[in-house]
DNA sequence: AACCCAGTTGAGTAATACGCAACAGAATCA
DNA sequence: TGATTCTGTTGCGTATTACTCAACTGGGTT
């Protein structure tokens, strides 16, 4: 306590995590998950509810969340100046190797998709924006487990690795092995790991003070990055972060 | 007062909105727009902080919205019902028509897109998702005006109409004029309104008790879907409105 | 029909979040 | 360069506020 933070926002904001975590809860397991009353429980979703954040399914039963998160994630995407900056990189970077491009961030202990340009692959199935995904499966996760120190790479870690594909890498010695690799070559490649027949690409975007803030890659199926493909491709990734990362003020090496 | 809402979780969730429209503000912004204390602003930011809902450009700067409202968006899209339902529809209506198809719902003054599948047009150049769109410059917004009360239609449409083309309907007696007809049809149309070169089809989706609840729409480049085309294509996107209707629970005519 | 468990509402109290005032540092101005 | 005025930030006391408690309502199930 005496964080300086406010108790009642505290765990209102609880509430949606729960929410994002479960899907729908009653205003009883709420409580009981907030070691609170069942009528504050209830004020706090009553609450959130007039922002439309959370609705109720039907009268008298559980919440979820609501359209309103969606509204200020529209704002949100405008306005992360992460996403605002690399924008122009990533669609070009679309353009020229013809594959999907995404942008993520670590968020607790994944990565999370902040933005994505199509490439001119056929039918679109998914929009990954909003999703989190394991560390130790994509080329992404490989990228941002790569910048950090080797206590918090055990932290991130710490997590059974699990298995997607017969690629996967379930291992943490593996995986400790292929993050140093991708320190020395400056990008992370995946093959299979996540989904059998994708290939992905990604290389570390720096901040101004030359932290790692991100992470951009290019993705697509195998047929269409072949291993003769691979090191071309991988050139374009790592040098539309190095150029996203000279917009964010990086001017290192 | 005494609505049942708690006070500090309410200004906390009026913050996120601020943020959301103007795109950064400082404490003493927010503090002036809420009518409470420097502190008092302060502590709401930086309990959003702690949750990485708000983020400061840097230390002692501004504040914008954070990567956890995109968190957050990301479990939504997941769990939101109408997503959830309408999902198998819009891919199988965006391969059928190879064009992006978009699921939208009333939120406030404005369309909100809810969902978004590409359809095998190049590239992508923008993802619509959490974005919001005037009513009377598309075919979702006539869809969902069309649904509702004469009174609420002139709220809705209470503000100055913004023209955006030469084709935009800026006249509310004009656009009540196409609404009315849009109900005849049982879809609407938009060419050239919102850009040129772009066209939209509509059709309305019901709730299990027959309200409409949302649209869905196919658009692209009007070179591809010609006023040759425009027939078939909205009798594909009728049918996918009513096959989603009736996987909400609702079975009328 | 009786029960149980869901969400909802009203009131009193004590914890809590608010406003005040003072602080620290950046930017602006002289 | 120095003074002034912003900014965001923190400690503290008080009264407002949000919590607990208990009773209510209505749907489902036994």
């Amino acid at each position: 306590m005496s964080d300086s933070t406010i108790q009642s926002v505290d765990r209102a904001l609880t509430v949606l995590r729960l929410l994002a975590r479960y899907g729908e809860l009653g205003v009883t397991d709420i409580a009981r998950k907030l070691k609170v009353h069942k009528s504050t429980a209830f004020r706090l979703v009553t609450t959130l509810e007039s922002h439309d954040l959370v609705e109720q399914h039907s009268d008298r039963g559980k919440y979820r969340l609501g359209v309103g998160v969606l509204q200020l994630a529209g704002a949100t995407t405008a306005k992360l100046d992460l996403v605002q900056r690399s924008r122009p990189v990533s669609q070009r970077l679309a353009e020229v190797v013809g594959e999907t491009v995404n942008i993520t961030v670590l968020a607790g202990q994944e990565a999370l998709y902040v933005d994505q340009v199509a490439g001119s692959a056929a039918l679109q199935l998914h929009n990954w924006v909003g999703q989190r995904i394991p560390l130790h499966a994509t080329s992404n996760g490989k990228v941002l487990l790569a910048s950090v120190s080797g206590v918090r790479f055990d932290e991130l870690t710490s997590g059974v690795l699990k298995r997607f594909t017969d690629k996967t890498i379930t291992s943490r010695q593996e995986l400790r092995v292929q993050v140093e690799r991708v320190r020395q070559n400056g990008f992370a490649i995946a093959v299979d790991e996540l989904e059998v027949g994708l290939t992905a690409i990604a290389a570390p975007i720096s901040g101004a003070d030359g932290v790692v803030v991100g992470s951009i890659s290019a993705s697509g199926p195998g047929f269409r990055i072949t291993r003769a493909h691979l090191p071309d491709v991988a050139k374009h990734v790592v040098a539309s972060a190095q150029e996203i990362s000279r917009r964010l003020g990086w001017h290192g090496h």
